[in-house]
DNA sequence: CAATCGTGGGG
DNA sequence: TCCCCAAGATT
């Protein structure tokens, strides 16, 4: 036990902490795990109205669970990590089935399920059961490695055998919620990765990196990666009559689950699909400007190639054809957003 | 253990 | 414009 921390901290969450993020209006485990699964990887800000919208859509486990998927990647439409919607859906028809629609408890229970870890477990069982677990992620992992001016990387084998247990060490007995609260916003707000604001930080006396001047050394910088590479694909905006043509996403690999305009690697493939598919010619239609999106390990330079379909040519009732509005209400990766909002047909 | 998986915002 | 990275989990 270290002398103080936790105290420090929640005194401070009562101070300077957030107290009216909507997943904080209750303990309630469904709305907050709802917001733990959107708060992977996603900050506060950009999750907010998704959590908004997904909780007035699927108020309850039991809406979720008997949703489409369809509509579920609808609403997380925008938000990157599609997995995670596909496994929340996944693990509410698991609760429904196996835990009779009761979110279990249990910290072995609740990683059971899909899309959730240690760090996520335990922050759904501090919020809404009160239990006293460690959480540890990428906030709690610099507060505590700037505090105890631990080296090395924030992961990997050491790290972890030396900071879940400081974690579960600096756990105090009472107000779990508001030290678990105060910690991530600590790290959100004041102890920042870079520039942090140590002149109003309630652990600077003790914090051996502050009282070593040496802040900015931890955590240790991560080894610059290089720079990523950029693939291109050509996506092909097949227009018929006001509608445009998508396709479902393989569950696998990127943006799974979700509607997206073809695409294909060259124009060769992009010629084959359009002639087996329609008997149509590629050479009928005209680049749009391209589209640049950054992605986690690429950058896609996407060509789209406009084109019109002739009455004459072949239609296969199966397809997907929507209209520009009707698209823009399904699950569509933001690139895919982009183009269709501003097509015009013809 | 390294790779994969999105997107938006800040410096 | 570019780089960094955010309430990680999974394979």
């Amino acid at each position: 036990m270290i002398a103080g921390f936790s105290e420090k901290i929640i005194d401070w969450q009562k101070l300077q902490g957030r107290h009216d993020l909507p997943w904080q209006l209750t303990s309630d485990p469904y709305p907050i795990w709802v917001s733990e699964i959107m708060l992977q990887q996603t900050q506060v800000s950009t999750v907010i109205p998704y959590f908004n919208r997904f909780l007035s859509v699927f108020p309850d486990l039991r809406t979720l669970a008997h949703a489409h998927i369809d509509s579920v990647l609808a609403q997380w439409s925008g938000l990157g990590y599609y997995t995670r919607a596909r496994k929340l859906h996944c693990a509410a028809i698991t609760i429904m089935s196996e835990h009779a629609g009761i979110f279990p408890e249990s910290s072995e229970a609740i990683q059971r399920l899909p899309g959730i870890g240690r760090t996520t477990a335990a922050a759904i069982r501090v919020f809404a059961f009160g239990a006293k677990d460690a959480i540890l992620d990428g906030n709690v992992r610099r507060v505590l490695m700037r505090y105890f001016a631990l080296e090395g990387p924030t992961s990997g084998k050491r790290a972890e055998n030396t900071l879940w247990p400081l974690a579960e060490r600096l756990l105090p007995d009472e107000e779990i919620v508001a030290y678990t609260q105060g910690l991530m916003d600590l790290g959100a707000t004041c102890c920042s990765p870079r520039q942090p604001a140590c002149f109003r930080c309630p652990l600077r006396q003790g914090c051996k990196a502050f009282e070593q001047g040496r802040v900015q050394d931890f955590p240790a910088p991560p080894p610059s990666r290089k720079a990523l590479p950029e693939r291109q694909i050509i996506m092909l905006l097949i227009g018929r009559n006001e509608r445009l043509l998508f396709q479902r996403q393989p569950e696998k690999g990127l943006w799974g689950g979700l509607y997206v305009l073809p695409y294909l690697a060259d124009m060769e493939e992009a010629q084959n699909f359009l002639s087996s598919h329609f008997g149509a010619d590629l050479s009928s239609g005209r680049w749009l400007e391209s589209v640049k999106h950054g992605l986690t390990h690429f950058r896609l330079v996407i060509r789209p190639w406009q084109i019109v379909l002739k009455p004459s040519d072949l239609f296969l009732e199966q397809q997907v054809w929507w209209k520009p509005d009707e698209a823009l209400a399904q699950g569509l990766p933001v690139p895919v957003r982009r183009l269709v909002s501003t097509w015009v047909p013809g």
